[in-house]
DNA sequence: CCATATCTGTTTCAGTTGAAACGAGTTGGC
DNA sequence: GCCAACTCGTTTCAACTGAAACAGATATGG
């Protein structure tokens, strides 16, 4: 194999497409499972869980998902009685999303075991191992900001 | 923020999950655009370009992907005239998948696109952190064998 | 041998995806 | 004020996805 061959296992983005994509799998099985909900209606959770009310847009922008996957997970949550869609009184384009008593009461259960999968996950690592590793997603990140910027 | 809160950029899964994606969508504009070629088709390629020839069932070991997902993705880029597609000799349910000339051409194109991204987009990183890197993402794959294996 | 189980790759099917079109609401310039 | 441009969230549509059913080929074992 010379230089211009390409081992697809050192290949980093095949890596870590196949990481994440396990990853996923596993934990969208136990949220299913046990919550009856996927991982885009998990995030629209966990992002409520930090900061309440939100306009879907809001989501958007802290999920990284796109307007109508958020559009569609909102729909459902709604539809499960988690969350309550009222109009903004000062702008009717605008909804503010919140969780209602059983939707909070989802999220206290949904985030412990999310924390908690993380964790056992994690005990491969040290903490500055992990801390590491997160410094160098970042970087990672940021390059691909960069990147994009400077071709633009 | 107590510690049962969960802070979604914090949480390595969607991190991940988040980086992969970026790149991938990133990647593939690129093989699209410069080959008509998505990345499924381009996985299969990547493979071949080691080894040849191989079976599909070869392909879907070394590629993580579902066989249905290579059977489309072999059919694709036997259509498109870059791999021919032979019956093993031995075992008529076995293919025998290897590069035309136009395929070889067109992985010896492709190689080192990907290759000469993927150093740009890694620039960020000196080489001994690359190395760790990569390192803690096996030990985070190896663990997820270890989880899934405990469980069953 | 024959029946059954297993293996290979394809196809089907129902669900998911995201880009783009859309309708409703709001803002800004004239 | 009013029209055009813009914003927000929904819906449409065509493409993609993977689990499962499938058909053909081969292995097994009675």
């Amino acid at each position: 194999m010379n230089d211009l061959d390409l081992d697809l296992d050192g290949f980093l983005p095949y890596r870590l497409n196949v990481l994440a994509k396990r990853v996923s799998k596993e934990l969208s099985r136990r949220y299913q499972q046990a919550f009856g909900i996927a991982i885009p209606e998990w995030r629209v959770m966990a992002i409520l869980g930090r900061e309440q009310p939100l306009s879907s847009n809001d989501i958007v922008e802290r999920s990284h998902m796109d307007k109508a996957k958020v559009s569609r997970a909102v729909n459902t949550l709604v539809g499960l009685g988690h969350l309550s869609r009222d109009v903004h009184p000062g702008d009717q384009r605008l909804l503010r999303l919140s969780f209602t008593p059983s939707g909070r009461s989802l999220y206290q259960r949904i985030a412990p075991l999310a924390l908690e999968w993380e964790a056992q996950w994690l005990t491969c690592l040290q903490p500055d191992e992990l801390a590491h590793y997160k410094a160098l997603c970042d970087r990672l990140e940021q390059q691909l900001d960069d990147m994009g910027a400077e071709e633009a």
